[in-house]
DNA sequence: AATCGGTGCAACCGCGTGCCA
DNA sequence: GTGGCACGCGGTTGCACCGAT
């Protein structure tokens, strides 16, 4: 038995949205908002279209703060990385990017920066896990400037089940149950809960401090947000490696970086003899870096990019675990 | 000027998930 | 516990636009 149809897709308006029906979606959510109900939104505001129609025309296309046109070599680093670390996670991506919708990242990468990276290297599937030296300096980086050079770094290591934080040494203080997150200096306040097994905290609003957002947790179980696109989405603290830091620290720990940005977000890889090993460099505080030889990280986007398996591929470092306590990441939401 | 192929983007589709009765 | 409903997400499609021929 299938699922029954959302509309009446016979009757209800398909394609383009004409200059009136914006001004009707955005003059009816300006006034009244959702009403927490996209079915019924299109009748109320006076629109032949289907609910989920009027959602995603409003949310990547007429919400208010939407950026449009050019992606910055900063935002296509940002994509690459939370690729190479989450993959297709359209949601959580665009979440670290303020104004683009994971429609927009998709197509981005879909488009241009996929093909980039896949005309820049050969690929070579019998070759995973071979190193170059950190000072061999790959052609994509004179290719792809967004992608930054391998610059070792010394470091506290947490692991996890997907790819851990680094906290550096030097930045790093056990003096309360919080994290600085230099990636996030651009939000105004984020809406933080998390839900565990036992049940959903309540929410909690984050501020940026010193130019980065505190997330505020308590033992093992903290959640992990970002935000500004006024959608939410769902995030398994653990894809981005946030799980492990705070349970090694017993819930009381902060990456204190003060203003120098060294929060990191590494790679867990294999080497050829199947032992780990971790990949580190300083961040610059305004994005997560690349952590892993670039050649190395290349070789495994275009895996994934040959991969059309969604969450499920097999190649170990890059699967997540569904099944872990899953966050709820709260974005402040228009409506 | 007409045609063709490539590209980019908006919109659609269908599945997974959470909520609630 | 279960089934129905609505939402959100990621993959896919459709089409307008543009440059090359």
């Amino acid at each position: 038995m299938g699922r029954a149809p959302c509309c009446d897709k016979a009757n209800v308006k398909r394609g383009p949205w004409s200059p009136g029906e914006d001004s009707k979606l955005k003059e009816h959510i300006e006034k009244h908002g959702t009403g927490g109900n996209w079915i019924t939104l299109p009748q109320k505001a006076g629109l032949n279209r289907c609910g989920k129609s009027c959602r995603l025309r409003w949310l990547n296309y007429l919400r208010p703060n939407i950026k449009h046109g050019e992606f910055s070599d900063e935002e296509d680093r940002i994509i690459c990385t939370l690729y190479t670390n989450i993959g297709s996670r359209w949601s959580i991506i665009a979440s670290q990017l303020p104004g683009r919708t994971d429609n927009d990242i998709k197509n981005h990468w879909n488009t241009k920066l996929k093909k980039k990276l896949m005309g820049l290297l050969p690929f070579e599937p019998h070759h995973h896990h071979h190193r170059k030296s950190p000072n061999q300096t790959s052609s994509l980086h004179q290719n792809l400037p967004f992608i930054s050079n391998y610059t070792p770094a010394s470091t506290i290591s947490f692991t996890s089940l997907a790819p851990p934080f680094h906290v550096p040494s030097s930045n790093y203080n056990c003096t309360t149950n919080t994290i600085s997150l230099p990636f996030y200096q651009n939000q105004e306040s984020l809406l933080v809960s998390s839900s565990t097994s036992s049940g959903i905290t309540p929410m909690q609003q984050c501020y940026p401090h010193n130019n980065n957002l505190h997330l505020f947790g308590s033992g093992s179980e903290v959640s992990v947000c970002s935000s500004s696109d006024g959608s939410y989405s769902h995030v398994n603290q653990e894809e981005l490696g946030f799980q492990n830091y705070i349970s090694n620290n017993s819930g009381f720990g902060e990456c204190n970086n003060n203003n120098n940005n060294t929060f990191m977000l590494s790679h867990r890889s294999t080497n050829s003899y199947g032992s780990e090993f971790f990949d580190e460099k300083p961040n610059d505080g305004c994005f997560l870096q690349m952590q892993t030889p670039l050649d190395y990280e290349l070789e495994v986007i275009k895996q994934l990019i040959s991969s059309n398996s969604r969450s499920n591929n097999n190649n170990g470092y890059f699967s997540v675990d569904e099944n872990k306590t899953e966050e709820k990441v709260m974005y402040n939401n228009y409506y």
